[in-house]
DNA sequence: TTTACGCATTGATATTTATCAATCATATCA
DNA sequence: TGATATGATTGATAAATATCAATGCGTAAA
Protein backbone atom coordinates (compact mmCIF):
# COMPACT_ATOMS: atom_id res chain seq x y z
CA UNK A 1 0.00 0.00 0.00
CA UNK A 2 3.14 2.50 0.96
CA UNK A 3 4.53 1.04 -2.17
CA UNK A 4 1.50 1.76 -4.13
CA UNK A 5 1.61 5.37 -2.98
CA UNK A 6 5.26 5.80 -3.62
CA UNK A 7 4.99 4.03 -7.09
CA UNK A 8 2.84 6.93 -8.37
CA UNK A 9 3.95 10.39 -8.40
CA UNK A 10 0.52 11.70 -9.72
CA UNK A 11 -1.29 12.15 -6.51
CA UNK A 12 -4.56 13.67 -7.33
CA UNK A 13 -5.04 11.47 -10.24
CA UNK A 14 -6.03 8.08 -9.72
CA UNK A 15 -6.01 7.52 -5.71
CA UNK A 16 -8.71 10.44 -5.63
CA UNK A 17 -11.20 8.60 -8.04
CA UNK A 18 -13.45 6.06 -6.43
CA UNK A 19 -14.14 4.52 -9.69
CA UNK A 20 -10.22 3.30 -9.27
CA UNK A 21 -10.64 2.00 -5.38
CA UNK A 22 -11.58 -1.87 -6.73
CA UNK A 23 -8.41 -1.98 -8.84
CA UNK A 24 -5.60 -4.41 -8.02
CA UNK A 25 -2.15 -3.09 -7.41
CA UNK A 26 -1.04 -4.90 -10.11
CA UNK A 27 -3.99 -3.49 -12.50
CA UNK A 28 -3.14 -0.27 -10.85
CA UNK A 29 0.42 -0.02 -11.73
CA UNK A 30 -0.84 -0.83 -15.25
CA UNK A 31 -2.87 2.06 -15.71
CA UNK A 32 -0.48 4.27 -13.79
CA UNK A 33 2.14 3.48 -16.50
CA UNK A 34 -0.01 4.07 -19.45
CA UNK A 35 -0.94 7.26 -17.97
CA UNK A 36 0.41 10.49 -19.29
CA UNK A 37 0.18 14.05 -18.59
CA UNK A 38 -0.87 17.03 -20.42
CA UNK A 39 -1.17 20.92 -19.63
CA UNK A 40 -3.87 22.95 -21.56
CA UNK A 41 -4.12 26.54 -21.98
CA UNK A 42 -7.57 28.10 -22.01
CA UNK A 43 -9.17 27.21 -25.17
CA UNK A 44 -6.90 24.62 -26.21
CA UNK A 45 -9.21 21.48 -27.09
CA UNK A 46 -8.46 18.15 -25.06
CA UNK A 47 -10.35 15.80 -27.38
CA UNK A 48 -12.91 16.75 -30.25
CA UNK A 49 -16.08 15.28 -31.22
CA UNK A 50 -15.31 12.76 -34.39
CA UNK A 51 -11.90 11.94 -33.91
CA UNK A 52 -11.12 8.26 -32.70
CA UNK A 53 -11.49 8.08 -28.93
CA UNK A 54 -7.65 7.06 -27.86
CA UNK A 55 -7.62 7.94 -24.40
CA UNK A 56 -9.91 8.20 -21.66
CA UNK A 57 -9.32 11.70 -19.71
CA UNK A 58 -8.51 12.60 -16.38
CA UNK A 59 -9.19 16.39 -15.46
CA UNK A 60 -6.57 16.75 -12.45
CA UNK A 61 -6.36 21.00 -12.07
CA UNK A 62 -8.57 23.37 -14.15
CA UNK A 63 -11.74 23.39 -15.65
CA UNK A 64 -13.14 21.98 -18.96
CA UNK A 65 -16.20 22.18 -20.62
CA UNK A 66 -17.54 19.30 -22.09
CA UNK A 67 -20.02 19.78 -25.32
CA UNK A 68 -21.72 18.74 -28.32
CA UNK A 69 -21.08 20.30 -31.71
CA UNK A 70 -24.70 20.40 -33.19
CA UNK A 71 -25.96 22.38 -35.91
CA UNK A 72 -24.77 25.67 -37.84
CA UNK A 73 -21.97 26.19 -35.34
CA UNK A 74 -23.99 25.76 -32.23
CA UNK A 75 -22.66 24.21 -29.39
CA UNK A 76 -24.58 22.41 -26.05
CA UNK A 77 -22.33 22.13 -23.39
CA UNK A 78 -23.53 18.75 -21.19
CA UNK A 79 -21.01 19.40 -18.39
CA UNK A 80 -18.28 21.39 -17.14
CA UNK A 81 -15.62 19.04 -15.12
CA UNK A 82 -13.65 20.13 -12.55
CA UNK A 83 -10.84 18.40 -10.85
CA UNK A 84 -11.14 15.19 -10.16
CA UNK A 85 -12.93 13.75 -12.80
CA UNK A 86 -12.88 11.20 -15.62
CA UNK A 87 -13.98 12.54 -19.32
CA UNK A 88 -14.98 10.20 -22.10
CA UNK A 89 -17.70 9.58 -23.23
CA UNK A 90 -20.46 7.27 -24.98
CA UNK A 91 -17.93 5.84 -27.67
CA UNK A 92 -16.22 3.78 -25.10
CA UNK A 93 -17.19 -0.03 -26.27
CA UNK A 94 -18.96 1.21 -29.07
CA UNK A 95 -17.71 2.83 -31.82
CA UNK A 96 -14.44 4.13 -30.07
CA UNK A 97 -15.31 7.96 -31.48
CA UNK A 98 -15.16 11.08 -29.51
CA UNK A 99 -18.71 11.91 -29.54
CA UNK A 100 -18.32 15.24 -27.26
CA UNK A 101 -15.56 18.10 -27.05
CA UNK A 102 -13.77 18.98 -24.12
CA UNK A 103 -11.71 22.40 -24.34
CA UNK A 104 -10.23 23.74 -21.52
CA UNK A 105 -11.41 26.65 -19.79
CA UNK A 106 -9.05 27.23 -17.16
CA UNK A 107 -5.50 26.80 -16.74
CA UNK A 108 -5.80 22.91 -16.69
CA UNK A 109 -3.87 19.72 -16.28
CA UNK A 110 -5.24 16.58 -17.25
CA UNK A 111 -3.95 12.98 -17.57
CA UNK A 112 -4.45 10.54 -20.37
CA UNK A 113 -5.21 6.60 -19.87
CA UNK A 114 -4.87 4.27 -23.04
CA UNK A 115 -8.21 3.19 -24.03
CA UNK A 116 -7.16 -0.48 -24.83
CA UNK A 117 -5.64 -0.45 -21.31
CA UNK A 118 -8.80 0.49 -19.86
CA UNK A 119 -10.57 -1.81 -22.01
CA UNK A 120 -8.86 -4.61 -20.74
CA UNK A 121 -9.48 -3.64 -17.48
CA UNK A 122 -13.17 -3.86 -17.65
CA UNK A 123 -12.56 -7.68 -19.25
CA UNK A 124 -10.65 -8.20 -15.95
CA UNK A 125 -11.90 -6.61 -13.29
CA UNK A 126 -15.65 -7.13 -12.29
CA UNK A 127 -15.90 -4.89 -9.81
CA UNK A 128 -14.74 -1.96 -12.05
CA UNK A 129 -16.99 -2.94 -14.59
CA UNK A 130 -19.97 -2.82 -11.76
CA UNK A 131 -18.67 0.74 -10.97
CA UNK A 132 -18.54 1.89 -14.50
CA UNK A 133 -21.82 0.76 -15.10
CA UNK A 134 -23.42 3.08 -11.77
CA UNK A 135 -21.31 5.59 -12.81
CA UNK A 136 -22.79 5.72 -16.14
CA UNK A 137 -26.05 5.53 -15.20
CA UNK A 138 -25.75 8.46 -12.74
CA UNK A 139 -24.80 10.29 -15.31
CA UNK A 140 -27.29 8.89 -17.90
CA UNK A 141 -29.97 10.21 -14.69
CA UNK A 142 -28.51 13.67 -15.05
CA UNK A 143 -28.79 13.40 -18.91
CA UNK A 144 -32.63 13.08 -18.38
CA UNK A 145 -33.11 15.96 -16.02
CA UNK A 146 -30.98 18.03 -18.35
CA UNK A 147 -34.12 16.96 -21.52
CA UNK A 148 -36.59 18.61 -19.00
CA UNK A 149 -35.22 21.38 -17.97
CA UNK A 150 -33.74 22.16 -21.83
CA UNK A 151 -37.35 21.40 -23.57
CA UNK A 152 -39.79 22.23 -20.70
CA UNK A 153 -38.62 25.12 -18.98
CA UNK A 154 -38.82 28.69 -20.26
CA UNK A 155 -35.56 30.93 -21.11
CA UNK A 156 -35.55 32.49 -16.74
CA UNK A 157 -35.99 28.79 -15.51
CA UNK A 158 -32.86 27.46 -17.55
CA UNK A 159 -30.27 30.54 -17.01
CA UNK A 160 -31.46 30.18 -12.76
CA UNK A 161 -31.20 26.35 -13.63
CA UNK A 162 -28.00 27.07 -15.24
CA UNK A 163 -26.56 29.51 -12.47
CA UNK A 164 -27.15 27.15 -9.47
CA UNK A 165 -25.46 24.44 -11.28
CA UNK A 166 -22.84 26.49 -11.99
CA UNK A 167 -22.51 27.20 -8.05
CA UNK A 168 -23.42 23.88 -6.43
CA UNK A 169 -21.59 21.58 -9.08
CA UNK A 170 -18.52 23.62 -10.54
CA UNK A 171 -17.73 26.62 -8.40
CA UNK A 172 -18.59 25.45 -4.90
CA UNK A 173 -17.82 28.99 -3.95
CA UNK A 174 -18.99 30.15 -0.20
CA UNK A 175 -19.37 33.90 -1.53
CA UNK A 176 -21.51 32.20 -4.42
CA UNK A 177 -19.43 34.03 -7.13
CA UNK A 178 -19.17 32.24 -10.50
CA UNK A 179 -17.38 32.87 -13.36
CA UNK A 180 -18.79 32.49 -16.93
CA UNK A 181 -18.53 33.86 -20.63
CA UNK A 182 -22.19 34.70 -22.04
CA UNK A 183 -21.83 32.39 -25.07
CA UNK A 184 -20.63 29.53 -22.60
CA UNK A 185 -23.87 30.26 -20.75
CA UNK A 186 -26.01 30.16 -23.65
CA UNK A 187 -24.54 26.71 -24.67
CA UNK A 188 -25.61 25.51 -21.62
CA UNK A 189 -29.15 26.39 -21.96
CA UNK A 190 -29.43 25.93 -25.46
CA UNK A 191 -30.47 29.92 -26.33
CA UNK A 192 -28.86 32.59 -28.30
CA UNK A 193 -26.13 34.67 -26.75
CA UNK A 194 -28.50 37.57 -26.53
CA UNK A 195 -31.01 35.98 -24.88
CA UNK A 196 -28.65 34.77 -22.00
CA UNK A 197 -27.48 38.13 -21.93
CA UNK A 198 -30.87 39.87 -21.28
CA UNK A 199 -31.98 37.17 -19.05
CA UNK A 200 -29.22 37.97 -17.19
CA UNK A 201 -29.82 41.73 -16.90
CA UNK A 202 -33.12 41.03 -15.85
CA UNK A 203 -31.90 39.33 -12.89
CA UNK A 204 -29.42 41.84 -12.00
CA UNK A 205 -32.33 44.62 -11.95
CA UNK A 206 -34.24 42.38 -9.56
CA UNK A 207 -30.91 42.62 -7.55
CA UNK A 208 -31.18 38.58 -7.72
CA UNK A 209 -27.47 38.57 -9.07
CA UNK A 210 -24.58 41.05 -9.43
CA UNK A 211 -22.52 40.87 -12.68
CA UNK A 212 -19.29 42.48 -13.09
CA UNK A 213 -17.83 40.86 -16.37
CA UNK A 214 -17.51 37.26 -16.55
CA UNK A 215 -17.95 37.44 -12.42
CA UNK A 216 -21.64 36.64 -11.51
CA UNK A 217 -22.39 36.74 -7.71
CA UNK A 218 -25.66 34.86 -6.81
CA UNK A 219 -27.36 37.05 -3.96
CA UNK A 220 -30.64 35.50 -3.79
CA UNK A 221 -30.32 31.67 -3.94
CA UNK A 222 -34.13 31.06 -2.94
CA UNK A 223 -35.06 33.60 -5.85
CA UNK A 224 -33.12 31.78 -8.21
CA UNK A 225 -34.44 28.37 -7.38
CA UNK A 226 -37.90 29.42 -7.05
CA UNK A 227 -37.73 30.97 -10.60
CA UNK A 228 -35.49 27.62 -11.69
CA UNK A 229 -38.40 25.24 -10.52
CA UNK A 230 -41.00 27.80 -12.19
CA UNK A 231 -40.17 27.01 -15.39
CA UNK B 1 -28.27 -26.19 -26.02
CA UNK B 2 -30.65 -28.13 -26.94
CA UNK B 3 -32.06 -28.84 -23.03
CA UNK B 4 -31.57 -24.87 -22.68
CA UNK B 5 -34.06 -24.33 -25.70
CA UNK B 6 -36.95 -26.70 -24.39
CA UNK B 7 -36.46 -25.15 -20.85
CA UNK B 8 -37.43 -22.07 -21.34
CA UNK B 9 -40.88 -21.32 -22.91
CA UNK B 10 -40.31 -18.20 -23.53
CA UNK B 11 -39.08 -18.53 -27.06
CA UNK B 12 -38.63 -14.55 -27.74
CA UNK B 13 -37.46 -13.07 -24.41
CA UNK B 14 -34.01 -14.40 -23.29
CA UNK B 15 -32.76 -16.04 -26.77
CA UNK B 16 -33.43 -12.78 -29.35
CA UNK B 17 -31.47 -10.79 -27.30
CA UNK B 18 -27.77 -10.43 -27.90
CA UNK B 19 -27.17 -9.24 -24.14
CA UNK B 20 -27.56 -12.36 -22.42
CA UNK B 21 -25.37 -14.70 -25.19
CA UNK B 22 -22.75 -14.74 -22.76
CA UNK B 23 -24.63 -16.08 -19.88
CA UNK B 24 -23.23 -19.63 -18.42
CA UNK B 25 -26.42 -22.36 -18.81
CA UNK B 26 -26.79 -21.92 -15.21
CA UNK B 27 -26.69 -18.32 -15.34
CA UNK B 28 -29.60 -18.41 -18.00
CA UNK B 29 -31.76 -20.89 -15.95
CA UNK B 30 -31.31 -18.34 -12.92
CA UNK B 31 -32.62 -15.40 -14.46
CA UNK B 32 -34.64 -17.98 -17.12
CA UNK B 33 -36.52 -18.67 -13.29
CA UNK B 34 -36.91 -15.24 -11.67
CA UNK B 35 -38.58 -14.02 -15.22
CA UNK B 36 -42.06 -13.69 -15.52
CA UNK B 37 -44.16 -12.83 -17.70
CA UNK B 38 -47.40 -10.07 -18.27
CA UNK B 39 -49.97 -8.82 -20.88
CA UNK B 40 -50.68 -5.23 -20.86
CA UNK B 41 -53.53 -3.42 -22.99
CA UNK B 42 -53.42 -0.13 -24.72
CA UNK B 43 -52.81 2.63 -21.91
CA UNK B 44 -51.14 0.52 -19.03
CA UNK B 45 -48.65 1.58 -17.02
CA UNK B 46 -45.68 -0.83 -17.02
CA UNK B 47 -43.40 1.15 -15.01
CA UNK B 48 -43.75 4.08 -13.39
CA UNK B 49 -41.47 7.29 -13.19
CA UNK B 50 -40.80 7.50 -9.07
CA UNK B 51 -41.31 3.88 -8.04
CA UNK B 52 -38.67 1.77 -7.03
CA UNK B 53 -37.08 -0.33 -9.90
CA UNK B 54 -37.85 -3.96 -8.74
CA UNK B 55 -37.50 -5.79 -12.13
CA UNK B 56 -35.92 -5.12 -15.81
CA UNK B 57 -38.43 -5.76 -18.30
CA UNK B 58 -38.42 -7.30 -21.70
CA UNK B 59 -41.10 -6.36 -24.56
CA UNK B 60 -42.09 -9.08 -26.07
CA UNK B 61 -44.61 -8.09 -27.90
CA UNK B 62 -46.46 -4.82 -29.11
CA UNK B 63 -45.42 -1.29 -28.60
CA UNK B 64 -44.22 0.34 -25.40
CA UNK B 65 -43.76 4.37 -25.10
CA UNK B 66 -41.15 5.00 -22.60
CA UNK B 67 -40.71 8.57 -21.56
CA UNK B 68 -40.03 11.36 -18.81
CA UNK B 69 -42.86 12.86 -16.41
CA UNK B 70 -41.76 16.80 -16.90
CA UNK B 71 -42.85 19.62 -15.78
CA UNK B 72 -46.62 19.80 -15.51
CA UNK B 73 -48.09 17.10 -16.86
CA UNK B 74 -46.19 17.69 -20.01
CA UNK B 75 -43.72 14.31 -21.44
CA UNK B 76 -40.61 13.84 -23.20
CA UNK B 77 -40.89 10.40 -25.16
CA UNK B 78 -37.07 8.80 -24.77
CA UNK B 79 -38.16 5.86 -27.47
CA UNK B 80 -40.31 3.87 -28.77
CA UNK B 81 -39.51 -0.05 -27.78
CA UNK B 82 -40.21 -2.94 -29.96
CA UNK B 83 -39.23 -6.73 -29.49
CA UNK B 84 -37.08 -7.71 -28.45
CA UNK B 85 -35.59 -4.91 -26.40
CA UNK B 86 -35.05 -4.30 -22.78
CA UNK B 87 -36.41 -1.49 -21.25
CA UNK B 88 -35.07 -0.37 -17.73
CA UNK B 89 -33.57 2.80 -17.06
CA UNK B 90 -30.54 4.49 -15.44
CA UNK B 91 -32.14 3.70 -11.96
CA UNK B 92 -30.15 0.62 -12.29
CA UNK B 93 -27.04 0.12 -9.48
CA UNK B 94 -27.81 3.51 -8.87
CA UNK B 95 -31.16 4.54 -6.90
CA UNK B 96 -32.68 1.59 -7.93
CA UNK B 97 -36.04 4.00 -8.99
CA UNK B 98 -37.48 4.52 -11.60
CA UNK B 99 -36.05 7.50 -13.63
CA UNK B 100 -38.95 7.25 -16.64
CA UNK B 101 -42.73 5.81 -17.19
CA UNK B 102 -43.55 2.87 -19.42
CA UNK B 103 -46.96 2.52 -21.24
CA UNK B 104 -48.25 0.06 -23.78
CA UNK B 105 -49.12 1.90 -26.82
CA UNK B 106 -50.02 -1.82 -28.52
CA UNK B 107 -51.25 -5.35 -26.53
CA UNK B 108 -48.16 -6.03 -25.22
CA UNK B 109 -46.31 -8.45 -23.41
CA UNK B 110 -43.51 -8.10 -21.52
CA UNK B 111 -40.97 -10.52 -19.46
CA UNK B 112 -40.22 -9.31 -15.89
CA UNK B 113 -36.75 -10.22 -14.43
CA UNK B 114 -35.67 -9.68 -11.20
CA UNK B 115 -33.79 -6.83 -10.70
CA UNK B 116 -31.45 -8.67 -8.04
CA UNK B 117 -30.79 -11.36 -9.87
CA UNK B 118 -29.76 -9.23 -12.68
CA UNK B 119 -27.70 -7.16 -10.54
CA UNK B 120 -25.48 -10.64 -8.98
CA UNK B 121 -25.09 -11.38 -12.74
CA UNK B 122 -23.41 -8.55 -13.12
CA UNK B 123 -20.69 -9.17 -10.65
CA UNK B 124 -20.48 -12.87 -11.36
CA UNK B 125 -20.72 -12.73 -15.30
CA UNK B 126 -17.78 -9.66 -16.69
CA UNK B 127 -19.00 -10.25 -20.17
CA UNK B 128 -22.06 -9.80 -19.00
CA UNK B 129 -21.10 -6.10 -17.05
CA UNK B 130 -18.88 -5.22 -20.32
CA UNK B 131 -21.96 -5.98 -23.01
CA UNK B 132 -24.34 -4.47 -21.00
CA UNK B 133 -22.04 -1.14 -20.66
CA UNK B 134 -21.73 -1.00 -24.55
CA UNK B 135 -25.26 -1.39 -24.88
CA UNK B 136 -25.82 1.66 -22.20
CA UNK B 137 -23.28 3.40 -24.63
CA UNK B 138 -25.00 2.93 -27.21
CA UNK B 139 -28.32 4.83 -25.73
CA UNK B 140 -25.96 7.50 -24.02
CA UNK B 141 -25.42 8.51 -28.04
CA UNK B 142 -28.56 8.68 -28.80
CA UNK B 143 -29.68 10.64 -26.56
CA UNK B 144 -26.91 12.83 -26.99
CA UNK B 145 -28.31 13.22 -30.87
CA UNK B 146 -31.83 13.40 -29.25
CA UNK B 147 -29.93 16.72 -27.37
CA UNK B 148 -29.12 18.29 -30.41
CA UNK B 149 -32.72 17.43 -32.51
CA UNK B 150 -34.71 19.02 -29.77
CA UNK B 151 -32.58 22.35 -28.98
CA UNK B 152 -31.39 22.89 -32.11
CA UNK B 153 -33.80 22.17 -34.78
CA UNK B 154 -37.10 24.02 -35.39
CA UNK B 155 -40.70 22.39 -35.16
CA UNK B 156 -40.66 21.16 -38.66
CA UNK B 157 -37.08 19.47 -38.85
CA UNK B 158 -38.15 17.72 -35.26
CA UNK B 159 -41.35 16.16 -36.82
CA UNK B 160 -39.71 15.39 -40.01
CA UNK B 161 -37.18 13.72 -37.35
CA UNK B 162 -39.72 11.88 -35.66
CA UNK B 163 -41.71 10.56 -38.41
CA UNK B 164 -38.00 8.85 -39.83
CA UNK B 165 -37.46 7.96 -36.74
CA UNK B 166 -40.78 5.96 -36.22
CA UNK B 167 -40.43 4.61 -39.90
CA UNK B 168 -36.65 3.48 -39.92
CA UNK B 169 -36.93 2.34 -36.21
CA UNK B 170 -40.05 1.68 -34.91
CA UNK B 171 -42.86 0.31 -37.56
CA UNK B 172 -40.13 -0.72 -40.23
CA UNK B 173 -42.88 -0.86 -43.38
CA UNK B 174 -42.06 -1.39 -46.35
CA UNK B 175 -45.07 0.81 -47.25
CA UNK B 176 -44.31 3.52 -44.98
CA UNK B 177 -46.85 3.83 -43.08
CA UNK B 178 -46.73 4.84 -39.29
CA UNK B 179 -48.96 4.83 -36.74
CA UNK B 180 -49.45 7.54 -33.64
CA UNK B 181 -51.26 9.89 -31.80
CA UNK B 182 -51.00 13.60 -32.29
CA UNK B 183 -50.00 14.29 -28.69
CA UNK B 184 -47.42 11.34 -28.90
CA UNK B 185 -45.81 13.16 -31.75
CA UNK B 186 -45.78 15.77 -29.87
CA UNK B 187 -44.26 14.24 -26.36
CA UNK B 188 -41.66 13.02 -29.08
CA UNK B 189 -40.41 16.06 -30.38
CA UNK B 190 -41.25 18.75 -27.50
CA UNK B 191 -43.68 20.98 -28.70
CA UNK B 192 -47.62 21.02 -28.16
CA UNK B 193 -50.39 18.95 -29.31
CA UNK B 194 -51.79 21.89 -32.18
CA UNK B 195 -48.68 22.32 -33.33
CA UNK B 196 -47.34 19.17 -34.04
CA UNK B 197 -51.12 18.93 -36.17
CA UNK B 198 -49.93 22.15 -38.00
CA UNK B 199 -46.50 20.92 -39.06
CA UNK B 200 -48.37 17.63 -40.41
CA UNK B 201 -50.53 19.37 -42.06
CA UNK B 202 -48.26 21.32 -43.94
CA UNK B 203 -46.33 18.16 -44.53
CA UNK B 204 -49.60 16.58 -46.17
CA UNK B 205 -50.15 20.27 -48.02
CA UNK B 206 -47.01 19.37 -49.99
CA UNK B 207 -47.64 16.07 -50.49
CA UNK B 208 -45.03 14.66 -48.53
CA UNK B 209 -47.17 12.69 -46.55
CA UNK B 210 -50.66 11.67 -46.36
CA UNK B 211 -52.77 11.35 -42.89
CA UNK B 212 -55.66 9.06 -42.35
CA UNK B 213 -56.53 9.61 -38.92
CA UNK B 214 -53.43 8.10 -36.88
CA UNK B 215 -51.96 6.61 -39.68
CA UNK B 216 -49.51 8.25 -41.86
CA UNK B 217 -48.22 7.14 -44.69
CA UNK B 218 -44.68 8.65 -45.61
CA UNK B 219 -44.47 9.66 -49.38
CA UNK B 220 -41.58 11.45 -50.06
CA UNK B 221 -38.24 10.29 -47.64
CA UNK B 222 -35.73 12.38 -49.00
CA UNK B 223 -37.71 15.23 -48.48
CA UNK B 224 -38.50 14.33 -44.79
CA UNK B 225 -34.80 13.91 -44.73
CA UNK B 226 -33.79 17.31 -46.07
CA UNK B 227 -36.23 19.02 -43.85
CA UNK B 228 -34.55 17.05 -40.92
CA UNK B 229 -31.18 18.18 -41.99
CA UNK B 230 -31.65 21.89 -42.97
CA UNK B 231 -33.53 21.85 -38.63
C1' DT C 1 -0.02 55.03 -29.48
C1' DT C 2 -2.78 52.96 -32.79
C1' DT C 3 -5.01 49.01 -34.61
C1' DA C 4 -7.41 45.05 -34.40
C1' DC C 5 -9.98 41.66 -32.25
C1' DG C 6 -13.04 39.32 -29.23
C1' DC C 7 -16.55 39.76 -26.45
C1' DA C 8 -20.60 42.28 -24.23
C1' DT C 9 -24.51 45.08 -24.85
C1' DT C 10 -28.61 47.19 -26.75
C1' DG C 11 -32.62 48.18 -29.64
C1' DA C 12 -35.54 47.07 -33.35
C1' DT C 13 -37.70 43.62 -35.64
C1' DA C 14 -39.08 39.17 -37.43
C1' DT C 15 -39.99 34.54 -36.50
C1' DT C 16 -41.30 30.78 -33.94
C1' DT C 17 -44.14 28.61 -30.86
C1' DA C 18 -47.65 28.19 -27.28
C1' DT C 19 -52.08 29.10 -25.55
C1' DC C 20 -56.92 29.59 -25.58
C1' DA C 21 -61.36 28.73 -27.21
C1' DA C 22 -64.38 26.66 -30.12
C1' DT C 23 -65.83 23.06 -33.13
C1' DC C 24 -65.87 18.57 -35.11
C1' DA C 25 -65.46 13.62 -35.46
C1' DT C 26 -65.70 9.28 -33.65
C1' DA C 27 -66.15 5.76 -30.55
C1' DT C 28 -67.96 3.86 -26.39
C1' DC C 29 -71.30 3.11 -23.04
C1' DA C 30 -75.71 2.72 -20.56
C1' DT D 1 -80.80 5.51 -29.17
C1' DG D 2 -78.88 9.31 -27.03
C1' DA D 3 -75.14 10.74 -23.76
C1' DT D 4 -70.64 11.28 -23.04
C1' DA D 5 -65.76 11.03 -23.49
C1' DT D 6 -61.61 11.31 -26.12
C1' DG D 7 -58.89 12.97 -29.48
C1' DA D 8 -58.28 15.96 -33.84
C1' DT D 9 -58.64 20.32 -35.93
C1' DT D 10 -58.80 25.22 -36.69
C1' DG D 11 -58.35 30.18 -36.07
C1' DA D 12 -57.13 34.06 -33.41
C1' DT D 13 -53.98 35.82 -30.44
C1' DA D 14 -50.25 36.38 -27.20
C1' DA D 15 -45.91 35.20 -25.62
C1' DA D 16 -41.32 33.60 -26.19
C1' DT D 17 -37.21 33.67 -28.61
C1' DA D 18 -33.97 34.52 -32.38
C1' DT D 19 -31.85 37.47 -35.59
C1' DC D 20 -29.69 41.50 -37.29
C1' DA D 21 -27.26 45.57 -36.94
C1' DA D 22 -24.87 48.82 -34.49
C1' DT D 23 -22.12 50.27 -30.72
C1' DG D 24 -19.09 50.08 -26.82
C1' DC D 25 -15.22 48.37 -24.26
C1' DG D 26 -11.00 46.44 -22.89
C1' DT D 27 -6.95 43.92 -24.11
C1' DA D 28 -3.27 42.27 -26.86
C1' DA D 29 -0.48 42.84 -30.82
C1' DA D 30 2.08 46.00 -34.19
Amino acid sequence: MDEKKTSKHCGACLTKLPIFTSLTDEQFELINEARCRVKFRPGEVIFKQGTAMTHIVIVNEGLVKIYIEGISNRNLIIRLARPVTIIGGPGFLTDFKNHLTAVALEETSACFIDINTLTNLIKVNKDFAFDLLKWINEHVVENYIKFVELTQKGMHGRIAGALLYLHESVFMNSNNKITIKRQDLADLTAMSKESSIRILKELKDENIISVDGNTIILHKLENLTQISLRG
